[in-house]
DNA sequence: TAGATTGTTAATCGATTAACAATC
DNA sequence: TAGATTGTTAATCGATTAACAATC
């Protein structure tokens, strides 16, 4: 129950932020809190909370605040939590054995029913209770249960032979961790990209820029 | 040698896309392109790849264009790629185990002099020729190797303890894996945070308003 | 030179912050 | 009721886009 349409991405972003900070106070026993308060703890502005919030609502109450556990709630159900997406992984390396067995998919709205890779050593292994199946198998596996996302891990080569023919299997949204941008042309293709790469190289930058503020002053 | 001193974070997080996209057009063989195409292939505008490169140099010729390879080096170098900055990975769990072996380190601009862990039944291991050392040996290894940067791959209950300890050994950057904002107060830390949990809610949220848009639709 | 494309300034657009009336 | 804090409108700030003169 939206009360705009089109909500920014730079709204969307911060509500998983403020789903996970809500959660830990709830579990800390607090009840109540205030945008003022939050705002403190999160660094944003109090102004910016209750605007990103009355995107959605008016979850709050004037003169009290926001019921921790309430807004927690909320927030859950406009990112969806609770629809437990069926998800698949694609490439088992490093990487992906890392993300099928680290994340909790539940929490966040997704449950991984199946494990793809090409390597006859992984074939048949399992993780998390997951069995890693044969690629070849993605078609069967895809008519049957229908998964609607699919985790990227494969090497960069595969990326565009893998997206395109998980797209003709009906799957239009992607989780992407490999290092190139997913080439899907069709418009109607969601694809988050995780590039780790662009997240250390904004680090370095970072390092250096302030090793060169500090060269300056001296 | 920037032109100007305060470069915002929206344009910084562009640049290692620049530089990915500039490589593999140089791996093409293709040595010299336009903003127009170069826009076209990134799907922004020729515009805002202008202002962003014009942040740090005029490194183009008017009616020509830029020089794919010579474009490449110079963002290498504005973000301090060639430094190689010391960095040290602290928890070898699945997720710590994946990113010191699936990242290359070296071509974002650090280098991975260590990686520790508190379980015996890791300590002595090898990921990718680095031996997992006691996190007992922190203070000895730092001492010794001074590494500027951490990798934080512990569970979320371990991150405030470990970064304070890590900030006393005179580390200021950290590139943060855990579920959790790392909490250090003093103002000269460097916080790059990768919140793989947060980046799938986001996803989950997108599916879900795609479903609700086609709905109101029918 | 003519054509192309940059570098840069100005205009627009969107996101954040401030202010305050509504109301619990 | 008085005090507090929201929801919401208006003001500000920053980032993106458009336009064009400079120039290769």
């Amino acid at each position: 129950m939206p009360k705009r349409d089109n909500i920014s991405m730079s709204v969307i972003r911060r509500l998983p932020r403020y789903h996970r900070f809500l959660s830990h106070l709830h579990e800390d026993g607090v009840t109540r809190i205030s945008s003022t308060e939050l705002s403190d703890k999160l660094g944003l502005t109090a102004s910016q909370i209750r605007q990103d919030l009355n995107c959605f609502g008016g979850f709050g109450q004037q003169g009290y605040g926001y019921i921790v556990d309430q807004l927690c709630k909320e927030i859950g159900e406009i990112l969806g939590l609770q629809n437990q997406y069926k998800a698949i992984l694609v490439g088992a390396g490093n990487l992906g054995q890392a993300i099928a067995s680290h994340m909790n998919f539940q929490a966040d709205g997704f449950t991984l029913a199946g494990i793809f890779d090409s390597s006859p050593f992984k074939i048949g292994n399992r993780i998390g209770g997951i069995e890693i199946l044969d690629v070849q198998e993605l078609e069967r596996f895809c008519e049957r249960e229908k998964p609607v996302m699919a985790v990227l891990c494969v090497p960069r080569e595969a990326v565009n032979e893998i997206s395109e023919r998980l797209y003709r299997l009906g799957i239009r949204s992607f989780w992407n961790f490999s290092h190139y941008d997913v080439a899907v042309q069709f418009p109607d293709v969601i694809v988050e990209n995780v590039h780790l790469n662009d997240s250390l190289m904004t680090l370095c930058y970072q390092i250096k820029n302030k090793a060169q503020q500090a060269e300056k002053e001296s």
